[in-house]
DNA sequence: GTACAACTTCAAGTCAACTTTAAGTCAAGG
DNA sequence: CCTTGACTTAAAGTTGACTTGAAGTTGTAC
């Protein structure tokens, strides 16, 4: 496979490809004239970076978990860890979910005197101010 | 109270209050000398802000809804929509945490013929792909 | 009255994860 | 033979949300 190929069979760009590769998340088999050559296990390690950075990980932190070579590397430590953390994160946006669904239809004049927006409000600030442990990073195209 | 007193109450470093300000997304009461002097109800609006930083509004988004002026313009479908959105990052992000705790404690030899792990990569692979909407930043420290 | 910590402005720097651009190589089809 | 389009590299640009640095000013404690 080329790295065109890659990019239609995956739906990651050729440029992310390329990226990837100097990162050291991926590997092609070789080349051939000037062009990357990908053998078929190349779409499930993508699938797999896909997951780490769907879960919260960083490019960085993929890296060294998937080590630079073949099988998964995996520490479950701190696979425990990231789920810790997403629970957390998950527990937060539910929260925030139903403040903005409260938001949304609370009839109070001014949300400022809602009980239960002033309550949210709290929530957030503390959030803002110790929550150092999401880690969530943003996917913008 | 001047910028010091606020960033020590809110937890907000001063660089980022006067960055703020700059933004549109806050204001002072005026100043003593040089200095900024900021109304008690500073506080309660930075805990807005932080509200809306959490629930995955940009900055930009958040200076629009609470208007240049008092109290918040908040636009009910809009808040909706991200109630919306932010459910189906939390569907996504419980899948994910139900992986990973998989992945933590599973026996099979390599993840890659854990059935359950497979089904994961699928999932993640999928949002990777069409997964457009969720939009979270990132809090970096 | 002077030292100094805390403020001020403005410009530039940082970070992650890419994307874009410029300039070039190359196999295949007409 | 020559054009075309998919590939190549290296370097620079993008975005959002800040942070940092340099150079200057000021309120307060001694």
């Amino acid at each position: 496979m080329d790295i065109g190929e890659v990019a239609k069979r995956s739906g990651v760009p050729a440029s992310t490809l390329r990226f990837y590769e100097e990162k050291g998340l991926i590997r092609s088999v070789g080349r051939q004239g000037l062009r990357r050559v990908f053998g078929g296990d190349i779409l499930e390690r993508l699938a797999l970076i896909a997951l780490g950075r769907v879960a919260g990980f960083s490019l960085d932190e993929i890296a060294h978990m998937l080590g630079s070579d073949g099988k998964p590397n995996i520490d479950r430590a701190l696979l425990e860890k990231k789920a810790d953390e997403l629970d957390k994160t998950i527990q937060t946006l539910m929260a925030m979910r139903e403040g903005l669904r409260h938001a949304a239809v609370c009839s109070a004049p001014n949300h400022m005197e809602c009980p239960t927006f002033r309550r949210l409000l709290g929530l957030a600030a503390a959030g803002a101010i110790k929550g150092e442990g999401s880690g969530k990073r943003p996917r913008r195209r």
